[in-house]
Order: structure tokens, then C-alpha cells, then sequence
DNA sequence: CTGAAAGCGCTTACAG
DNA sequence: CTGAAAGCGCTTACAG
């Protein structure tokens, strides 16, 4: 078993000094100055000897792997939850790749000492966050070290510190808002589920804006979870509803318990009233292809990649926050409101 | 920005050297011999500070980092193979989580100079390699350099040197044929394709074998991919062929036409012809199921995994070459044959 | 029981 | 134009 070479074997060969080896294999100014003929020699001798460079040794002298961190709170790979997490990491690869750029990746579950693996991460030049929990003090720890972070997913912890790139769902609840006056519905009904999270408040407020920016403020109803049944839908059409307007939950009951009631209630959708989700329709088994908007997962972890990049480099300075578009689905459960 | 601390600071807190620090935070046996005082200042203060090992640094000086590559020759996502990568991945990031390992991902698009930029895999303990090209020279010097590597996926290159945990065509391959024959099945056409892979030889004689084994071989006839249409189908009716294998292939064209074929010649699937893949039927867009059999990806991403970790600790020492049984799916297109 | 020292393989000022 | 030296943050014999 040969030791394979390091830059001292091809200094002897070359007949150099290691340092020089180092210079002109590098890409440091220094190696303007090198003559001509040292750069052949240390070049022939590299590859005489098949050297390459240590990629431990050089990020502990000089700060740098050209690797970045994916961190994820649960397997990387879940097998539930697959579709929603391949297309980041599948954006996050191709900037990586692009750039230059290995990945190296964290799951949370590997940590044997709790939240101090998180640390880990510092082997790479910086680091994605990826999922629900974020591990606030492990996460400050970073960022008081100067380490480059970026959430892939808006986040307002860490007092606004915390550089993300997250969808913007206020315009996402808007398209679907402005899908729907655009078909001529004016009196809409919107479902309120439980969740207290940024994203839901989120949905919301961009379906009051959008309300308001159509001009349909007073005809449009709010209504609780709680509240779905086949009963409830015939007494909302009864009231003028054309349109009803819930938010993606996790496992989307909401949009399925409304599904369920207009099949009860004998409601045709979308003939007698319209359907639409502030969000995906993933995890209803339901045949219909409902209306909402999705997330451009891909391309938010291309972003989030290039924005590591750029910070790793120091071309820009964070935090950076920034929110992709959505963009709307036009499904099979909206059509225009029924004539009066 | 704060820097963070190193053992020199913990030192320096807890009154002791930054190698007593070393010790007492690691897990060689010199620590038995600190004493109790000693241990209790040394934790007090790393605790105190935040102190977290340096990774970068403890690989150089111990060669352990706790992480294992993952090296694929293409994108680790593709986007159009995800569902035959992604078990891998899945099952190569369980095993890596609960043996407390992380994963560093290559993906050999990143790299700019060439293979050389597959000796970055150093950086892991050990490396998994995923996909078609096996870049011979860069595997070999890490071999050479006694460097621990696990294909996912038999190969047979490098003279046998090569560990790896693969799929038993052979097995996968006899697993069809004896569900033929026990439909009752005696006389089988085997369409063979043109690939020239390991897989693809293996599949074949795994076919072969298990034709012996039934006592069928001399009513069992081959035929070449280029000869498939409806009318070779109907003369091979008329011969009486009751069930046709053929290998699954890269884009599956061979099954595709064998399908077609028969439904050109009116041939009703399986009722009057049975029809199997030797293999997965992925990328049909045929309605049917197709009776084939699948690799247990998954599993071999696990295996391959802990395979790797064995490799690192020295629990093992390679080459180590392990097959695993696929299992049979048995689809919509095989039958019993029709009464003669 | 603990400390001083060497070394892992690089990078990067700094001399000359 | 090139070399000697220090240092990145650790681990690991080896003294004492």
C-alpha cells in the first residue's frame, strides 16, 4: 500500500522547496512570479507522481473545501415526504455543481451529541438549513462565528439575522385569488385551518390583500375548520358563496374534508362552486387536480445555493433574504360561478 | 464576530494544557488515566465556552471524520432517473445515520479538473460509488492508497479488488422463469438485447440456468431484439410459444415492442401469450404491469453502507463482494398458457 | 496523573 | 524569483 504523494515528494522531485510546489499548484498572485521553468517542473513532477492535493490539509491552512453544507432536521431523504424535498435538494446539487461546489450532507439524526453535531457543518465552507425545527442557538452559534448560512425557506427567527430564500406566499394566495375574480367570482368564502405557522398567516394575509386589491372586500366570508360539513357548504351557497378558498395543511385534511362535504352535499365542483387551495393538493387521493399554486422548490434551492456561494465568497453580505414567486395551478375544481 | 474556541482556550480556562483538553474530551484510552477533577474542569469549561472539535482539524491529525462519500458519475438528482437513484440514496443515509455517520456527496459534475477531483472523496472516511463509469485509474489509486470503496452495484473491474454489494441477476433472472413455470409454461422464447453489460450477461445466464433446472432446455428458443414485430410474434405462436422473457434495457424499447407486437397481431397478453421482463418495466408507459423483478435498492444502499463502515473501522477487510436477491413482481402480463 | 513536543499536509506572509 | 518559517487545530506517543 503506497502512501500517495504529498507536496514534499514533488518538491524533491522537482528540485524545489515545498512552498514552491504549493505556490505553483495553487492560485495564489503569488504564482505570477513564478519562472516559467519551476511551473513546468512542479507540473511535470504532479503528475509524474499522480499528487493531489490533500483537501483536509489545505481547508485547515487556508479556510476553504469548496464544499457546501445541507443540513436537513430529518432524513434527507424521507421516503414520505420525498416529493417535497427531492426538487430542493435537486436545484441545491445543480447550483453546487455549477459553481463548483461538493455537498455535504447532514441529518439531523446522525447527531449522537444532540445539538452540537450541528456544528459538524463547519467542515464545509457554509451551510443550507433544510426543514421545520431550527435549532435557534446552534444556528446563532454559527452566525456569531461569521459562518455563511442560508434557510431554504423564509424563517423570522433570529431577529431577521438569518439569510433565507423562501416563497413569497402572499403572492401565491393572491394568483389564486385573481384566478378566481378573473373567472367573475365575487363572493368568496375562505377556510381557516388551525396552524399558527409564518406560512399560514402568510396565505392569508396575501388572500385579504388580493381580496382587497379586487374590490370584493365585503362579500367575502371567513369560516373555520371546524366548521365543514355537507350542512355548512349547502348554507354557504345558499348564502351566495361561489367560491371556496382553503389553505394546504399538512396532510391537507382541510381541502379533503371540503372535497368530502360538496361529494355529500351533492354540490358539483366546479359547476355549482368553485374550489381552491392556497397551496399544493398533495396527499389527497382525491381524482381531481384542484386548483392552487406551487412552490418553484427547484429553483428556490438553486438560489439558495448561489446565495451560499456568493456569501462563502464574499460577493454579498448577509443576511439576504429573499422570496420566489409561486406559480398558480389551474386545476379542475374552478370554473366560473354558476348564473345566478 | 466572535471566533470560536479552541482547545487552547479551553486550557486556559480549566487551568490544564490544550493536550490534557485533548484527551479529556476524546476517546482514547489515555483518558482513563485523568483524573476525576480533572475531566469535571476540562467539561465545565468546554461547556462553558461553546467548545466544539474542529472536524477539519481532527481528520488531519487522527484521519476520521465520521463521514462517508457518496460518489456519483452523474447528477446525485437527476431529475429523469430520481426514482431508481433515490432508494439507493435512501437506504445508504438510513444506514449512515444509525451507525452515526455523515454523508458527503460528490457528484462527479463538480468537478473541473477532471478525475482528479475524485481523490476529494478523501475527505471521508470512506466512499460509496453510485452509476455507470467507473473512472478505473482514479479507483485504483485509491485502492492502492488503501482507501475504503464500496460500488454500489457489481462490478468487475479491477481484477476483483473491488468491494461492492450488487443485485443477483442470476437469481432475479431464475426467480422469472420458475413463476413461468410454475404457471406451467414449457416453451419460453428469450429475446436478448444488445447491451453488453455485466447485468445483462448475468440476466442471461441466470435465465439459462434456471431453464436447465426446470428441464425445459430443449423447448426453450432465443431470438434477437431486431427481429421483434407482430408477425415474428404470430410464427412464434404458431411454433408454440407460450411466454416470451426479454431483459429490461435502458430505455425498456425492447419491452416496448414486444408489447406493441403483440398488440399489432391481436396476440391477447397474457391469455394467449405471456410476457416477462427480466428486470423492472420503468419507462413503459403501457398500462399493464409487467411481470419482472426488482432490486432491492434500498437494501443495497444499506448494505453497501455498512459495508463501507466495516471497511473504515477495520472490522472488515475487503474485497468484500456481496449479491442480494431481488424479488419477484409478478404484473398483469403472465399467465397460465393457453390450452393447447 | 499531566505537560512539552512533534506532526498531520497544506497556505501564506516575509526574507532575501 | 524562491526558500525558511510559522501556523491552521487537533492527536498521540513520550517524558517526567
Amino acid at each position: 500500500m503506497r502512501r500517495r504523494p504529498r507536496q514534499a515528494d514533488v518538491a524533491a522531485l522537482a528540485g524545489v522547496s515545498q512552498a514552491t510546489v504549493s505556490t505553483a499548484l495553487g492560485t495564489s498572485p503569488a504564482r505570477a512570479s513564478l519562472s516559467a521553468s519551476t511551473l513546468e517542473r512542479v507540473a511535470l513532477a504532479a503528475r509524474t507522481l499522480g499528487y493531489v492535493p490533500d483537501p483536509v490539509a489545505r481547508r485547515l491552512a487556508a479556510q476553504s473545501t469548496d464544499l457546501l453544507g445541507v443540513y436537513t432536521f430529518t432524513d434527507a431523504f424521507p421516503v414520505e415526504v420525498r416529493d417535497s424535498y427531492y426538487p430542493f435538494l435537486v436545484g441545491i446539487e445543480r447550483s453546487a455543481a455549477r459553481l463548483g461546489y461538493d455537498l455535504l450532507l447532514f441529518t439531523g439524526t446522525s447527531s449522537s451529541r444532540g445539538g452540537e453535531a450541528v456544528q459538524k457543518v463547519r467542515l464545509a465552507d457554509g451551510c443550507l438549513f433544510l426543514g421545520r425545527h431550527v435549532p435557534e442557538e446552534q444556528l446563532q452559534q454559527l452566525l456569531d462565528a461569521g459562518y455563511p448560512v442560508v434557510y431554504v425557506g423564509r424563517r423570522t427567527e433570529l431577529g431577521g439575522r438569518l439569510s433565507y430564500v423562501g416563497a413569497d406566499y402572499v403572492a401565491g394566495a393572491a394568483q389564486v385569488v385573481d384566478h378566481l375574480a378573473g373567472l367573475g367570482h365575487t363572493a368568496l368564502l375562505y377556510v381557516r385551518g388551525t396552524d399558527d405557522a409564518v406560512a399560514s398567516a402568510d396565505r392569508e394575509e396575501g388572500f385579504w390583500r388580493a381580496v382587497a386589491a379586487a374590490g370584493l372586500r365585503g362579500q367575502v366570508q371567513r369560516a373555520y375548520a371546524s366548521s365543514i360539513d355537507a350542512r355548512a357548504l349547502q348554507s354557504w351557497r345558499a348564502s351566495g358563496v361561489t367560491a371556496v378558498v382553503t389553505e394546504e395543511n399538512d396532510a391537507n385534511d382541510l381541502l379533503a374534508a371540503l372535497l368530502a362535504a360538496a361529494d355529500d352535499a351533492d354540490v358539483a365542483v366546479p359547476q355549482e362552486m368553485s374550489l381552491a387551495v392556497l397551496g399544493e393538493s398533495g396527499g389527497v387521493e382525491t381524482a381531481p387536480r384542484v386548483t392552487g399554486f406551487a412552490l418553484p422548490r427547484q429553483q428556490m434551492g438553486e438560489d439558495a445555493a448561489a446565495l451560499l456561494v456568493d456569501l462563502v465568497t464574499g460577493r454579498r453580505t448577509g443576511p439576504v433574504q429573499e422570496l420566489l414567486v409561486p406559480s398558480l395551478l389551474v386545476g379542475e375544481t374552478t370554473g366560473p360561478p354558476p348564473p345566478a
